[in-house]
DNA sequence: TAGATTGTTAATCGATTAACAATC
DNA sequence: TAGATTGTTAATCGATTAACAATC
């Protein structure tokens, strides 16, 4: 995946945190914040946080800070958040239900047009007002309808499959969760979810843990 | 969360990946493999995966290379993976269902012993074998089975008290899908997978790509 | 004006890459 | 032995933190 700015990832994987941060602090009524005061909230210090901010713009005012309904939404904007994204899911199990039905996406602007799988059994019944589809009309669904957004539920087999036919409708996008490191042309943005991979993290850190407790003993 | 040795998280979370690439490279009856080569699959550089496996000892042979077999089989340690883990999964919804369903963490040694919920309609029921109970009874059931690790799958208002639970009941980790900081005792592990993060890094990438283009004409 | 806090430059720290001697 | 490739040290790069002048 080409990058098209000099934002770096590690910057542009705390924004969401941010957004989610300032609308905790807007549910609560705080009109106003500083970058010590978010740094107490969020576990990042002051100094980075307003590096992070002045990649962006310069959002705060001195001897104030930032005013934290301004700044929920220009990050909102910065994410791309106020606009409308079209995504089809593809693979209806449990996953893809799960995403179909988590409200919070379609609050944030991303809409599902379309479901996929190629299970007879579930082809042509409904989920949440959505019509599961085969996945031989993937692609012209995809292109007829402006689908920006393609998210993989389906097991690994399926994978690759399901992207090609994705980026052959037009996708921009792939939200893929299927462990599996797709193969996309260079303008197409993948981004991974590999629950698996987190989990071995979990593993991972139980065991160092035990492993340090025992060299105490 | 407190870390118990002087491994950068940067380097724990590549492991579950040559993981995965060392088993994809063992159902290609590969026997062998240097780490010139393992960089062409990964995208990381040799260098860096030298790095990295020497974190935890010397795997590999002057002028060989490494063992695929061994050095899957040592990664698979070092992560843990050589263990029996009990989880509960708190929310027997469509995540809660799509995570239980998932045959793959059974096979890595994480068992799914009971899952909770508080919706009547489904306690009672059974999710693979596998109990729904009252989140009354979590605490008492983590103690009682010893399980080591929680899942937790529920909206976001029930998360924290789902933690205080599992905690009360003595998990050593937290597996969390719920878009909030969990606050827990320094020993306790958490791993968080923030869907919405990661969705809203897609919406990101795409508008900065867009930008970009449009900056060409 | 005085106090507070940003925006921004400079210093530090840590992670990645390069290089090469050791050795299979 | 010659060739290949690791393990490991040194150099580089990038990200984080500290400091402080600018300014509200």
């Amino acid at each position: 995946m080409e990058r098209f700015s000099n934002i770096s990832m590690a910057v542009v994987r705390r924004l969401p945190k941010y957004y989610r941060y300032l609308e905790e602090l807007l549910n609560n009524d705080i009109k106003r914040v500083s970058s010590q005061e978010l740094s107490k909230i969020t576990g990042f210090t002051a100094s980075q946080i307003r590096q992070d901010l002045n990649c962006f713009g310069g959002f705060g005012q001195q001897g104030y800070g930032y005013n934290a309904e301004e700044l929920h939404k220009e990050i909102g904007k910065i994410l791309g958040l106020d606009r409308l994204y079209k995504t089809v899911i593809i693979g209806a199990g449990n996953l893809g239900h799960a995403i179909a039905n988590y409200s919070n996406f379609d609050k944030s602007g991303f809409k599902t047009m379309g479901i996929f799988d190629v299970n007879e059994k579930v082809i042509g019944g409904k989920l949440k007002d959505i019509e599961i589809m085969h996945m031989d009309k993937l692609e012209d669904f995809v292109k007829d309808n402006s689908i920006t957004i393609g998210i993989i539920c389906t097991p690994k087999a399926y994978s690759q499959e399901a992207a090609d036919l994705l980026i052959k409708g037009g996708v921009e996008g792939i939200w893929n969760f299927a462990p599996v490191d797709l193969k996309v042309p260079d303008h197409v943005i993948v981004e991974n979810v590999n629950l698996s991979e987190s989990l071995f993290t979990v593993s991972y850190l139980l065991k160092e843990r035990e492993e340090s407790n025992n060299k105490k003993k």
